[in-house]
DNA sequence: CAACAGTTTAGAATAAATATAATGTATTAT
DNA sequence: ATAATACATTATATTTATTCTAAACTGTTG
């Protein structure tokens, strides 16, 4: 299996040995057709539902981490009880539906290069993401 | 004195009365030279500091809430292990230095408008944020 | 001054995230 | 292969931010 040997390779690089635990977190975060956004939370149900395999909270957590670190992760910037993670690691923005507590990719070309004048000495960007809040649009009442 | 008005106003308007805690809390938020960032736990180091009074936690949590309902704070988005406040409810935007754990607002005129060219259907757009993580820039080392 | 509505508070409850320490598994050198 | 070693996994405990709760308090009104 090609993407078995994927996995085994993130893992490496990721500093972490190929084990049954992590290369199952693997499957599920990136054997998906298409991204998606997850807390731990989701993810552990996630795991307990395909899963042939018992893969405790602690070992989400550090392979979640570790990817991260990496770039195979992304966390997502927001202010929630828990936080969000992305396994589209592309350059991309998000929506945050308040009303339903939804996150939406807005796919870079949506979206006008972000063009910061200002300047940190001595400091570079390592990233830049726009959030934008959406709530209903009841225009036509009032 | 002219600011205690301001402050029993924007009590009143956030649908709380104005008492001695309360307006306690927004003599340090609102009585600044400068608008700032904080975390609860740095608003309840600085009120027991200046204070002659108590306030407990919970009030000021209810409090900052009912400011951040009202929009007389703004939260910032940002996953960390604690919600990041900040006085200056103005459009505009942050660095978050990583290594410092720092936050450093952007001027609205320091970051071309944001264009966004996908709308979601039956939703308007309430805020749109920009986080630009930054790193120090060791471009001398390889 | 008694009754009432709304406040404050300390401490308890909750929940996410991290640390710990015992047990289990894989790898290495022999 | 096998013993020795290094790394993993797990359940559990801990930590920490936040929210809840219930009792005590304050101030206003009849």
């Amino acid at each position: 299996m090609a993407h078995s040997d994927q996995y085994i390779d993130k893992l490496r690089k990721s500093g972490l040995r190929p084990t049954k635990q992590r290369i199952k977190i693997c499957e599920v975060l990136f054997d998906a057709e298409k991204t998606f956004h997850f807390t731990i939370k989701e993810l552990v149900k996630i795991i307990e539902n395909q899963a042939n395999i018992k893969v405790s909270l602690a070992t989400v957590y550090n392979t979640v981490h570790a990817f991260i670190r990496k770039g195979y992760l992304k966390e997502i910037p927001l202010n929630a009880s828990q936080s969000y993670f992305d396994t589209n690691v592309t350059h991309h923005h998000h929506f945050f539906d308040e009303e339903e507590n939804k996150l939406i990719d807005i796919h870079q070309d949506d979206v006008d290069e972000v063009n910061i004048k200002r300047i940190i000495p001595g400091k570079k960007i390592r990233s830049v993401e726009v959030i934008a809040k959406i709530v209903s649009d009841n225009q036509s009442q009032k």
